[in-house]
RNA sequence: GGGGAUUUAGCUCAGUUGGUUAGAGCACCUGCCUUACAAGCAGGGGGUCACAAGUUCGAAUCUUGUAAUCCCCACCA
């Protein structure tokens, strides 16, 4: 006897064997050229971060696609690491800070990065213990963090490479400014939302005429501070004279001109538009366009300034606003107010809104490289799961927009530019320079800013594998292309279309072959899991409550391919029920296994019609989960492997098995070899989804003739396809479940309390009589009856429970113990159901097209339904019959 | 405004080239401590497949339209 603990604890489990794994070294990957490769990169979390439900489900992905992958004898390499992430971490640290009394400000660049550096070392490795808690098997000796040397090095690279070919250049243009975190950030980080704000109508005076005035709309009135012009259609008949005129600005009294513009649409708002260039990107275009000034009047922190009325100056703008109004008001100026619904950019970080600020910026010119990145797509090198996302990508790339790279961050790779304070001239280069490349001057000072974080992450799939150092490039040309990327598709644009663009400009070839989207988490109310809702999900929590396989389980099980999935803390408690169901069935195979015990190979056993049945659902689940893992149908993966083990392995497998195990008798040796064999083949296909309870019981089963044992589960071969068992047992024993759930229903349906002794007899088809007697015992133990009964003949039997099967009947004789009204009205139902589903059948064959055209299959399978029907409604209206008389 | 989807049982979803009486999990009802598991076993109820038209011998499945919901992109002041 095997002993097994009668409740399964995780928390004494999981560690010890995460421990082990990494003892033994079992998910490192180091290059193998006899090998293939199979590769997956981590997105890299926050390295500040704590692990969500997101990365709870995404990774968990990844894993499972790791373990399976390397249990199908892939070198598989899962390279984990994390991201500095500028914005978000600066943000924090800089909150922190505040709480402290003091700012970065007051620090200093210098102290504020070593405090963000410590503030990394302190809190930077936690994601990655909470990842060993899940269990993921990543290949720690590759951890990588986007400011490590070697991969700044590479971002450095980019940079003066790129610079070197044009590719990136520095521009006063407007900018997405957040005036929170005082920087700028690409179009890509703004979210715009619907705002109920207001559209707001007054007039400008017209310059030497009086009383005559020009109506303008608009919804921010504060920018008027910094109006340049007025701009009306020029084929707009209303104001067409007007055009070369001015007109006087109100409260800042300053004289601007009207200029005529295609841009300015006659039928909105008033048709005439004011023009400040330098805060809004349609106003900086016309600005251009008309040589008008740019005038600046806000500061970098959402308050007014610049050369305006002293009143103005440091106020916020959305004081400002309602002031200005308030001042057009008094002048006798302002005309209306409208409510009007408009979407109004904001900082994703921030979520303050963005203010257009004309500013210098540093840019990448992206359209070169987004050519090949969409052919990539198009041509299908590239594919997507689900696949509609390749149009939004597609759709991006056509119309890309060059990339705003510098940042007002002091975290971060700071950008390797210097300017010459005295040529004005710019150097750059792999080493910090000491004097300008251009006049030699020592009088040089590099530029404050920093990249944007992407523009480390996007050379994600090369950095960490030794580019551009390594001269050989042994890593990356064994993992580069990697196999899968799996990830939110809220970062398309942002991380994964740049890396397909860094990848093939730098390496002329793809970073991955498939991209995964996995679904986004959101509660029961389909509201996206928020710290300010509070309706998040702690994945540690739940960890700790129900283990991290029930954890990984519940959350595959739920994940559809893209879209959303609704997740509550109660949905736990499946994982955490299947686990239980495995570790019992588990406990019960090997209570029986002893010393004596010799478990033979399968084909030297006389197997039972059930063994055949069960080792044929395995065949077909071992197929079905291969094949749903290939197209990454995770949660249909997982669940058939549920269904095979709940429901044939547990219900039918062992529920057959236990007359046979507690004889010491060649039956107990027979069915214990076909249950370790089918427990063994279970375990390894469930490892890659529950990868810690799967290695608790696999060290303990007995080793079975037909399988190898190793080290590990985690090194175990994963079962495929192979055929090992009679189809023709396996589908009679399929008929005899059937017979065996409907005896047990007729007694249930009927009211017979369980412990009232029945026998069952069958009249049958021929080739069904050897069938239901072979499978006697069987059907005695799990139909709970005492005698069983097979014939061809006809049974006269009164006042019997009846039910009708494909091919057989089954009565029941019960006397009086049956309510006979009951019983009746119960086959009249069944009578009517029959005779509705055999009248649609009847119609079909009526049908003089549908047997002309149908193929002639289709024509036998109802000819062979229609038999079926009738003999069942036949057998219904005899057993009607027999009750009443 | 443009694009991508979704709509099947009370809830979440399968249903892969159109073809037996449309499935699963959870929830619900009933009966059971039957030699692992009451975190269990057994049985059961519940669906005009969003609506309308069309193609077809045959539609949950294909086409078109309508409605509702969701997501992404977009500079109409």
């Amino acid at each position: 006897m095997i002993d097994i603990e009668p409740t399964y604890k995780p928390e004494e489990y999981e560690k010890k064997w995460y421990s082990y794994w990494l003892e033994q070294n079992l998910f490192d990957a180091p290059v193998d050229p006899n090998k293939e490769p199979y590769t997956i990169l981590m997105p890299p979390p926050n390295v500040t971060s704590q692990l969500h439900m997101g990365h709870g489900l995404g990774y968990t992905i990844q894993d499972l696609l790791i373990r399976w992958k390397r249990m199908s004898g892939f070198n598989a390499c899962w390279l984990p690491g994390t991201d500095h992430a500028g914005i978000a971490t600066q943000m924090m640290v800089e909150k922190q800070l505040e709480r402290e009394g003091t700012s970065r400000k007051e620090l200093g660049r210098e102290a504020f990065v070593k405090h963000l550096e410590n503030w990394k070392e302190k809190y930077g490795g936690l994601i990655l213990d909470q990842f060993k808690t899940m269990g993921f098997s990543c290949d720690w000796s590759r951890l990588a963090y986007t400011l490590d040397e070697e991969l700044s090095e590479a971002v450095r690279h980019v940079f003066v490479e790129l610079f070197n070919q044009g590719l990136i250049y520095r521009n006063e243009r407007l900018v997405n400014w957040d005036t929170v975190l005082k920087t700028a950030i690409s179009d890509d980080e703004v979210e715009t939302k619907e705002i109920n704000g207001h559209l707001w109508f007054y007039r400008y005076p017209i310059e030497g005429e009086k009383d005559s005035y020009i109506k303008i709309a608009t919804t921010r009135p504060e920018t008027m501070l910094g109006d340049t012009a007025v701009a009306v259609n020029p084929e707009d008949e209303r104001f067409k004279h007007l055009i070369g005129k001015q007109v006087r600005l109100p409260i800042v009294d300053r004289l601007i001109p009207i200029v005529g513009d295609d841009y300015v649409k006659s039928e909105f708002g008033t048709g005439a538009v004011k023009i400040t260039p330098a805060h809004d990107p349609n106003d900086f275009e016309i600005g251009k366009r008309h040589n008008l000034p740019f005038l600046v009047v806000m500061n970098d922190d959402g308050s007014m300034g610049g050369d305006i009325p002293e009143k103005y100056k440091g106020m916020d703008r959305f004081k400002a606003r309602k002031e200005i109004l308030k001042d057009l008001k008094n002048l006798e100026l302002f005309d209306d107010e409208k409510a009007y619904k408009h979407a109004v950019p904001h900082s994703e970080r921030s979520k303050t809104v963005i203010e257009p600020k004309l500013s210098m910026q540093w840019y990448v010119k992206m359209k070169e490289m987004a050519q090949p990145a969409a052919d990539a797509a198009r041509n299908g090198e590239i594919s997507f799961y689900p696949q509609s996302w390749q149009k939004t990508y597609l759709y991006w790339l056509d119309n890309i927009q060059d990339w705003c790279i510098s940042r007002q961050l002091w975290w971060g790779h700071r950008i390797p530019i210097w300017y010459c304070q005295d040529c004005e001239s710019i150097t750059t280069g792999m080493t910090d320079p000491t004097e300008c490349s251009h006049c030699n001057s020592k009088n040089i000072k590099q530029d404050e800013d920093v990249l944007d974080t992407w523009f480390s992450s996007w050379l994600w799939p090369l950095s960490p594998f030794g580019w551009p150092q390594d001269k050989e490039q042994k890593e990356l040309n064994y993992f580069n292309p990697s196999d899968v990327l799996v990830t939110g598709s809220e970062i398309i644009f942002l991380w994964v279309a740049r890396m397909v663009m860094a990848n093939i400009k730098f390496k002329n070839r793809l970073p991955f072959k498939h991209i995964y989207f996995n679904a986004t988490v959101v509660d029961k109310k389909g509201r996206k899991f928020s710290k300010t809702l509070g309706n998040g999900i702690d994945p540690l929590e739940v960890v700790e409550k129900h283990g991290a396989d029930a954890v990984r389980f519940t959350a595959i099980s739920l994940a559809p391919l893209g879209g959303r999935v609704m997740m509550e803390v109660s949905d736990f408690e499946n994982g955490a029920r299947f686990v239980n169901k495995l570790w019992n069935a588990s406990r019960f195979i090997l209570k029986y296994y002893d010393e004596k015990t010799q478990l033979k190979p399968l084909k030297d056993l006389e197997l039972q019609a059930y063994d055949h049945w069960l080792l044929s659902e395995y065949q077909t689940v071992l197929e079905k989960v291969n094949q749903n893992l290939s197209n990454y149908r995770v949660n249909e993966a997982v669940d058939s492997m549920y269904h095979f083990v709940w429901g044939a392995l547990c219900d039918w497998g062992l529920e057959c098995s236990k007359g046979n195990l507690n004889e010491n008798s060649e039956t107990k040796d027979k069915s214990l070899s076909v249950l370790v064999y089918l427990l063994d083949g279970c375990l390894r296909l469930l490892h890659p989804v529950m990868p810690f309870i799967t290695e608790e019981l696999w060290q303990k089963i007995p080793v079975h003739p037909d399988l190898e044992k190793g080290a590990s589960v985690v090194t175990a071969e994963y079962p495929v396809k192979s055929a090992k068992f009679d189809e023709t047992q396996a589908t009679q024993w399929a008929t005899v479940q059937d017979l065996i759930t409907k005896i047990r229903s007729a007694r249930q349906t009927a009211g017979i309390p369980p412990k009232v002794d029945l026998s069952v007899s069958i009249k049958c088809e021929n080739d069904l009589v050897d069938v239901f007697s072979n499978a006697s015992q069987w059907i005695k133990q799990l139909a709970k009856v005492s005698t069983v009964t097979a014939t061809t003949e006809n049974v006269k039997l009164k006042q019997s429970l009846t039910q009708v099967g494909k091919g057989y009947e089954i009565f029941i004789p019960v006397a009086d113990l049956i309510d006979i009204e009951a019983e009746k009205t119960r086959l009249e139902n069944e009578k009517k159901r029959l005779g509705k589903v055999l009248m649609g059948i009847s119609k079909k064959m009526e049908n003089k097209s549908f047997m002309d055209r149908a193929p002639q299959d289709v024509i036998e399978q109802t000819k062979a339904q229609f038999q079926n029907i009738s003999s069942q409604i036949d057998s219904v209206e005899r057993n009607l019959k027999g009750l009443n008389g």
